[in-house]
DNA sequence: AGTATTCCCGACTGGGGCAGTCAAGATTGG
DNA sequence: CCAATCTTGACTGCCCCAGTCGGGAATACT
């Protein structure tokens, strides 16, 4: 799961499309316009979209893009995925973490890696497209809790630097 | 909050010390060697911990690095957040969300990448190297919920891609 | 049929940051 | 003094993101 510009603006795309079709297909270019982005460049995140399935496409005049699935089934973890390509997580072996055990030791960070990756789908795949256009996002109220972590679990706010 | 290879080079390194050292200092060449870091990299890692207080440097033979904080109290997140330099969340001028609001329904995916980066945040402060170095990451049990989202927080498996 | 509109595809480019190297200088223990 | 170690700065190669360009294919409209 990789978080770069590229799948925020597939995001902002798909939130553009999702909230302005209304059963017809929707031009690029009117989305190119409206959200500031480049028209090459979203030819480019489109072209991935539809080949993950995300988006079907309107081909002539009048023609455009359509979602392939209600608003409420388009999931927020499925555009990015979709968009960018996979990141290799650790520096292990994608799938078995043998590069890991060979030297034991060497990956006491591969769980946390791993649980952090699960997290974040976790949670955008909890949003969905519907969410965002009904504002839905949820403000700061803290969901994430450690279940096994008592101690430092207080001052929550002492070197705790801006969220950025 | 940016996850990179070299978020987790300084992770894998912190938490080498952390094991390693029993009140004396290590030298970086230690763990450059356990952890397959090349050594000079590691020497740009540990100059942003030193300058943001993570660590302690002891000069001359039998030199090296310190924690500069208990086990307990050095959390993942500041190590992160130490060494990467911070990427604009949006395209949004920090702080204030202006060049959002001057054209309007733009910047509706802005709450999403600003909740998404508390989740990271909050997370990763919620896991300190004792933690760590104790194996206690927290298996895959799903953690976060989303407090209001009912309706497709069904099927989480269907199209859900392998966490990757 | 012809034309305009739109998607579709591949190649190309400039820049930024990561990963890594190299070469010095500063500081301290033996 | 000398060796070990940290400290600093400049330098490099490479990959990928963001964006551009030029053309091609499908379809609606007249």
């Amino acid at each position: 799961m990789k978080l770069s510009t590229k799948g925020r603006y597939a995001v902002m795309a798909m939130v553009d499309l999702a909230s302005n079709s209304k059963g017809q297909p929707i031009a690029l270019a009117d989305i190119a316009e409206r959200q500031e982005i480049s028209l090459s460049y979203l030819e480019q995140l489109f072209a991935k979209l539809r080949k993950g399935g995300l988006v079907k496409s309107v081909r002539g005049p009048g023609g455009g893009y359509l979602l392939a699935h209600p608003i409420e089934e388009s999931r927020v973890s499925d555009i990015i995925v979709a968009v960018d390509e996979p990141i290799r997580a650790t520096r292990c072996a994608p799938g078995s973490p043998a590069g890991c055990r060979s030297n034991r030791s060497r990956c006491l960070t591969h769980d946390l890696w791993e649980e952090l990756g699960n997290q974040i789908h976790l949670y955008l795949s909890s949003v969905s497209l519907a969410d965002i256009c009904n504002k839905q996002v949820l403000g700061t109220s803290g969901v994430i809790s450690h279940t096994s972590a008592p101690g430092h679990a207080a001052d929550p706010a002492s070197r705790a630097s801006a969220a950025e």
